[in-house]
DNA sequence: AAAAGATTGTTAAAAATTTCACTATGCCCC
DNA sequence: GGGGCATAGTGAAATTTTTAACAATCTTTT
């Protein structure tokens, strides 16, 4: 039975994985022991087919007849995504989300641990959040070498973005979540992905316009 | 030239527009007038004609054998997502996260005005944050028309966000972005956007593990 | 131990989305 | 004002993603 380990995965499936967990450690808060994927299905709002073609690019996680164990199964879509070990992350950029990051628990609970906290602004360097020491941005090459940093968080605003990427990219850094509201430009070896939360309000937004239009036909 | 206005939109081309309408704000700072598609496609960093394809959803805005008026275009985008207005939103769980949004001037900017912060612990419940006073969840209904919220936000803790849906439901709210790590019930007519950036870290950690994995081959 | 029922893994079909290629049109220069 | 160049808009093709259908197989029942 060929895994199809090494076809290219979408990334929308690699998204929906994600929220797979999420409602799988919900169900095992729940007690729950075993799930099939039409009830996973139901719970993430998705097709019960969707969830098999999505698993079936990982492996065979399933027992016919019967369903998925939820614990079993949750461990092993996180062992499948990288999440079988703990990440060293650097946060750039210390204004209101770069603390809240830094203060909010889910990251390091997730596995992801914030080891370093950099700031371009004299004001906040040395000041403690979160446990941790506000370091100058211009140390950044030689501190993510040396907390063995492999992911960036960009919280700056959007016009200090990129040069708060090139310091990281110096560094040799692996991947990038960039909080800041501009592209940024990189090497294809490193992978970016944008949280922009103002989207999703352009997005609801424009929903609700249109689905009011549409009432008016 | 029949608009296709009433064909369904992708998601997808949503997304993408807030993306041309962010780098076209960036050109505009740097006072560039005038840009192609070709141009503006390099730095979203996607295909010509998926521009002119997303564009032509809602119009006609281009010159040919020039390409577009930034400041034109960046106009009617936002018109055709229905940013030309401003829209009353509520916060609902004033955790970090929650205080952060409340803080950060962003939403303000873009046209969506916090209207109301609420939250169901009785020690933040009439603290002041952002010039807003934090107001009980169970008043929620009530003061969602009160206030004439049309947008919720959801920033409280997993377990709790499907309680403060219920309360914005009661009240008829049109849209939701959930910051929650859970995904809500809603009916089909409330537009839902889900916001969760562990799932964005959990890419970058996958595509990391991945292309390490391929090195290894 | 065979049959019935349930549900996965997988192949095939359908749908959606993206990209290509070309036509139409506007600007600029001679 | 005509020709050349540039670039938008658009229909068709290619690609990707999703959904449906079904064969394989596991559990339970009789």
């Amino acid at each position: 039975m060929p895994h199809r380990k090494y076809e290219r995965i979408p990334r929308a499936t690699i998204s929906r994985l994600a929220i797979y967990v999420q409602e799988l450690e919900g169900m095992e808060r729940q007690g729950v022991k075993v799930v099939s994927s039409e009830k996973l299905a139901v719970s993430c709002g998705v097709n019960p087919s969707q969830i098999r073609k999505d698993l079936a690019y990982f492996g065979e996680f399933g027992l016919r007849g019967v369903g998925y164990h939820v614990f079993e199964l949750k461990e092993a879509i996180k062992q499948s995504l990288g999440l079988d070990r703990t990440w060293n992350v650097a946060v750039v950029g210390v204004g209101n989300l770069g603390r809240a990051l830094l203060r909010h628990g889910v990251l390091r609970k997730r596995g992801f641990i914030i080891v370093g906290a950099f700031d371009c602004d004299p004001f906040k360097i040395g000041e403690e959040i979160g446990g941790l020491e506000v370091i100058c941005s211009s140390k950044l090459p030689e501190k993510t070498r040396e907390l063995n940093v492999e992911i960036g968080i960009i919280t700056t605003p959007a016009e200090r973005a990129q040069r708060a990427v090139n310091y990281l990219l110096e560094a040799g850094i692996k991947g990038i979540v960039n909080f800041a509201p501009a592209r940024i430009k990189t090497p294809p070896n490193v992978a970016v992905e944008y949280v922009d939360f103002i989207h999703h309000l352009f997005s609801v937004a424009f929903r609700i316009t249109q689905s009011q239009a549409k009432g008016l036909i």
